[in-house]
DNA sequence: TTGTAGGCGTTATCAG
DNA sequence: CTGATAACGCCTACAA
């Protein structure tokens, strides 16, 4: 017999194992009914020295309960699970700090996973979710279209509300589950409207591929908003739905020559900046040479030079609407969300132009213009 | 006997149960241990047919591993526990989306919880997180001294590393776990000889509480690299570790006056953007009329104008170290991650100055000076 | 108030 | 290769 059999070393490396409410109840002179009982159940009818005893001597032990296996006997569990496309992305962690907010007010514990850019990922993803079984499943980001999993998202989602849990979509509209949305098509159109009314008339779009929901979403709608006014077509420019994609579609709009852009309106606020960036690397000054306006509404906004105009979306908002979709009884009806124009100086009026729209455009430069999108 | 109770309806608005491997079996018409292999198990063992016909089964149900079941029969689970402070703030993001990354090569999935700024809450995360059997447990962000939950979080990280848990920190030293630790004291030292050999010599130090440990270390690693050096005392500014925080301490120093400061260190970049912001809007042109430093290397210094000088850590590559460190056999290093000075536009070099410090100063406003901190 | 026993969904062992 | 059957850790009637 060497030292190694001898139970003090330990070859499987593992560890002593977790102390189970059975080693509490040992412990604690009582049966693990009742050990159960003074630590998680209705502590109500256990005798009051049992309940200290089997405290003291879970305490002692260090345990904890195994939730996998209270999920099991209990048939639940308190958990809400939060799909996100990219957790580094100012949009995503807003939303999830939302989602966070809500549900720990709700005693329900948050878990993200992280989609990336792959929609078989962001199905997979789900998949594996519902084996969790998680109260709540949300899933936030841009649908894609012609994808070929959206059927399959769809049927994973169906099924599993099938069986009891609550489905919440953020910013995807169409799919037939309680949904939050944000108004791209309106805050983009009110967008166009308050530039033309601060004396832009010649546009170029920075898009992500139409594809991409959200990003078709805004485009059109910017497009709608001009419609009617007299303006040329806008020059669209198709680039990636991220900081870099705005950089590059800046420094190719530069390199062809922008003397008919009087304002870029990138997608999204990080695409902006990007394109900001660009510009300012290129020896063109934004806001002087060029406006530049955004959609999101992110914190950095209002941290460049010259503060970005934009569309306000209530992202933190959206976050704990969808907690409250989730847990409202009945059927969850859609919550839209609304989109707000914010004017500041990266697109300073041009007055030197008739202006034959809008009214009122005075105070250029300042926060939270009342431009609210219709709907 | 109403429609009530025939079956169809469902009066506790629970939906069909789920089904089970159960149902799978009866459905292909095996037993529960045949579908079990077919579907999770070593599937050499069971024939083809049978397999197929399972499979079939499991599909045409929706069939979903119920992972807590699993987690208790196989007594582990293939999950990742994450702790952060705060989901929206870029630092921990990009710690985040790296261990992510590194989890996910090895086939595990990552639940975040956000513990805020509460150390109490911290805890008892880190307790219920406990409850879930992880593999890892990773805890991220500074320890907070004085907070009199340190004891009882190494207490209860302790039982569950007994209990076979792997732990890893990141940027919490003196701990007794598996650490990442950012070099804190070294590159804020390398930043004020950098600072130093830009020509300045007036500081002010805009920093949060000392009990926030990574504030302190920071703080009193510039006060050690200006050491030797024949410059006046920094002033000190005591403010919150937050964009707002920054805001505040330099609007003050602004009505305070500032002619004897050169240049201000933030503790760190978002701290530092929102001083730089502060500045303007009081009219004072960071770069021009005051040098600005901050730290971390976030995304939205090269954004802000001017970019924003700072010293660089490599947190994506500290969320896989992390993984890497929980993933690794034998006892685990403490792993030290480089800071790296970059110096940029808003500090650009003053001149007018003696220079007896440093040599090769001259690529100013140029990324990625290759100043490695010490260590 | 307490203990006994059965069950939750899955895997693992051990005969067939 | 397959099928009973005993775990896994916990909860909860039911009985005492």
């Amino acid at each position: 017999m060497t030292a190694m059999d001898d139970g003090l070393a330990d070859p499987t490396g593992a560890g002593a194992a977790a102390p189970t409410l059975h080693d509490v109840a040992r412990e604690a002179g009582v049966s693990v009914a009742t050990a159960s009982r003074a630590l998680n159940g209705s502590s109500r009818n256990v005798r009051a020295e049992n309940v200290t005893r089997v405290r003291e001597a879970a305490a002692r032990l260090g345990y904890q309960p195994h939730l996998s296996a209270q999920a099991i006997a209990k048939g639940s569990t308190r958990t809400v699970a939060l799909v996100v496309r990219d957790v580094a992305d100012p949009y995503f962690s807003s939303i999830a700090a939302g989602v966070t907010q809500a549900a720990e007010a709700a005693g329900l514990i948050v878990t993200m996973a992280v989609a990336g850019d792959s929609p078989e990922r962001e199905l997979q993803i789900v998949r594996t979710l519902r084996g969790r079984r998680p109260r709540v499943i949300i899933v936030t980001g841009s649908r894609i279209d012609g994808a070929g999993t959206r059927e399959a998202l769809i049927d994973e989602l169906r099924e599993y509300r099938t069986a009891g849990g609550r489905v919440v979509l953020i910013s995807q509209r169409d799919l037939p589950f309680g949904t939050v949305t944000i108004d791209d098509h309106g805050g983009s159109a009110a967008l166009a409207r308050a530039l033309l009314g601060a004396g832009y008339r010649r546009f170029a779009v920075f898009h992500a591929p139409p594809a991409l929901r959200t990003s078709r979403d805004r485009h059109e709608g910017f497009l709608s908003g001009l419609a009617g006014a007299d303006v040329p077509e806008p020059l669209a420019v198709e680039t990636g739905f991220t900081r870099t994609g705005g950089y590059e579609a800046a420094r190719r709009l530069v390199e062809r020559g922008f003397e008919d852009v009087e304002a870029v309106f990138a997608v999204n606020d990080v695409m902006a900046i990007g394109a900001m960036t660009a510009f300012r690397d290129a020896g063109v000054i934004p806001g002087r040479d060029i406006g530049v306006a955004g959609f999101d509404d992110i914190a950095s906004t209002r941290d460049v030079v010259p503060a970005l105009t934009t569309v306000a979306v209530p992202l933190h908002e959206a976050g704990l609407s969808a907690m409250r979709l989730a847990l409202s009884d009945g059927e969850p009806l859609p919550t839209a969300l609304p989109a707000t124009v914010v004017l500041r100086a990266s697109t300073p009026p041009r007055p030197h132009h008739d202006l034959k729209v809008m009214r009122g455009v005075t105070a250029m430069g300042h926060d939270h213009l009342p431009w609210t999108s219709r709907h």
